[in-house]
DNA sequence: CTGAAAGCGCTTACAG
DNA sequence: CTGAAAGCGCTTACAG
């Protein structure tokens, strides 16, 4: 089966090659009878532009990469579900990569999308990303970034993130409203920002409120899932047994606590109340269900694209554009694992 | 900043185009003195091929399509995790589109792939999807097509799949082998494929073992929902009260069931035993873990974009090729939800 | 209103 | 071993 191109139905019509493509991209100066007759062609000949040589010519491809931590897991894919949408509506097309919280993959993988000329680039950081020359490269290109969640303030571009800082702290008031006196945080990694604003909410609510930080009652989760969750909680049982309350970073974490408390038969909240982050939808469907704190990821992912668009359109009509933050609403979630 | 292009090279090095060409991509007839040289320039320039140029002349794009019915969900995530992973090893980035189980979005999303010529698509197909002219479409077309997980068997194409008849049997086995006598099945819609041998299954293994097969305990999931679940256990417990083991079509179904068993004080397995399948990490978390089937989804994901390198490959080549189903293994996982 | 021509940046068959 | 030339399929400034 031969392509059909401009050329084809060009002959067949005995036109020039020039008229047929203003005719179907509605040139104003092509008459309407000529309109009619190259549309009526095309259509009857199922032709499709070639879009390796419109690329070519107009140095665009409406193709936008995204990298991100991790596939598997429900905020990500919500993120990733907010952003193919919202893209597929502006007819773009995503290609994702997923880094594995690696520096070096994720180094890689900007040089992949650099070098094959995204019109934009989505991306939230690996924790073990530090060193951000890769990122200035692409600004230094001048390709349109937006990092989300995961960012580096370091980066003079825009960005979509919640205040985890005040998410945090309105997620240990909630603790200490309902009558938590001695309140322990499983907190992830030392490096990323949000674990760090996170536990700096946690101890900015303590002082506060009165109680004094304790930074015995701090246990590290460096990969923020169930099985840390457990061992926290089994150490906390072992070094602690004042404690009534654990602000934990993500709900998972905050399952894996409630699974050992339940296995020891420890009333959760009565015993003791637990707070998790980011409103999993699993969070509401354990027993106790879980407070915690809404981290709004399908919005979060459209708005990354939507403001990447914003920043494609302005660098197409060669019009300025300063980076801008949007910082999205959180909410606290109150449900049976607190008073 | 002026793109860097192969005659900016030429020109430097006041040689031809085709000779820098050439150079770069290793040709043989070019010296080892000149492949050094300009090997050398390029470097210098931080040259980089604009792969738009390449696309149109090679007439691929290393780039390939996945359609997915739902992104956020532990089995596709999986899935997109090891495509994606598997394909950059072999340098092809993915562009990953949702169709929302809906056979219009999916029908669309199959032709803007067309449209932008990737190198090969991989699907697994909406609920609703029951016209196939689209799929017929990208073969007439002879472009690479893998099926994966929900496949159409009306269309000639490589597909990888698990038994889900042969899996369903097993697990429905398992609540037999464990003392169950009054077996019900909480299913999925009456359309997919997988959903209705994962019924045959469930159906065979009882007329095996001679027990008789009871259409009133089978409870319909649309959605295959935690909401669900929980809504055809309560049902059942209205409708019956001498069932001793469920088996349900999906993990998310089994622990909506299981959390009213355990808000009513229904003791799993001693009163009931429950079985899922896919092996959701979650599984392995709830109380009482629940008993399931493994269904290999980043190994699912791995295979399928093997399969379509493959055929990309062979047509590259010019070679014949003719399309293979691969079945995957699966496992019964014996936890605390049966006995 | 129509079209000839240049050009996007590369690859490759062919000539020397 | 090197290079002139054609061509991938489109877009668009320019001339008429």
């Amino acid at each position: 089966m031969k392509e059909v191109t401009l050329k084809q139905i060009a002959e067949n019509l005995g036109i020039s090659i020039t008229t047929v493509s203003k005719a179907l991209k509605d040139y104003p100066d092509v008459s309407k009878k000529t309109k009619a007759l190259v549309k009526k062609e095309a259509k009857k000949l199922h032709y499709t532009p070639n879009v390796f040589a419109v690329n070519l010519r107009t140095k665009q491809s409406k193709t936008v990469g995204l990298i991100i931590p991790e596939v598997v897991h429900h905020f990500f894919s919500s993120v990733i579900n907010g952003i193919i949408e919202q893209a597929e509506k502006k007819g773009y097309l995503v290609i994702i990569l997923q880094s594995n919280e690696s520096y070096k993959l994720e180094k890689k993988q900007i040089e992949l999308l650099i070098s094959k000329r995204v019109d934009g680039i989505m991306i939230s950081l690996a924790n073990s990303t530090v060193d951000i020359s890769h990122l200035l490269e692409v600004k230094n290109l001048q390709i349109p970034l937006v990092m989300f969640d995961k960012i580096s303030k370091l980066v003079d571009c825009s960005k979509v993130i919640i205040d985890d800082r005040q998410a945090a702290y309105l997620a240990t008031k909630h603790l200490i409203d309902s009558g938590c006196k001695r309140i322990a945080h499983f907190r992830g990694a030392l490096l990323p920002q949000n674990s760090i604003d996170r536990f700096l909410g946690y101890k900015k609510a303590l002082e506060d409120h009165g109680i004094e930080y304790d930074s015995t009652l701090v246990y590290i989760c460096e990969k923020v899932n169930y099985e840390e969750g457990r061992e926290a909680a089994e150490q906390l049982l072992k070094d602690h047994n004042d404690v009534d309350g654990i602000f934990c970073i993500t709900d998972l974490v905050a399952v894996g606590a409630i699974a050992v408390f339940n296995e020891r038969g420890i009333k959760v909240p009565d015993d003791i109340s637990i707070m998790g982050f980011s409103n999993w939808f699993v969070s509401s469907a354990i027993t106790p269900s879980l407070s915690t704190v809404d981290q709004p990821g399908y919005e979060m992912g459209k708005t990354t694209f939507k403001m990447l668009f914003k920043e494609m359109k302005a660098k197409k009509k060669e019009e300025p554009f300063s980076a801008m933050t949007k910082v999205l609403d959180t909410a606290v979630i109150h449900r049976n694992s607190t008073r």
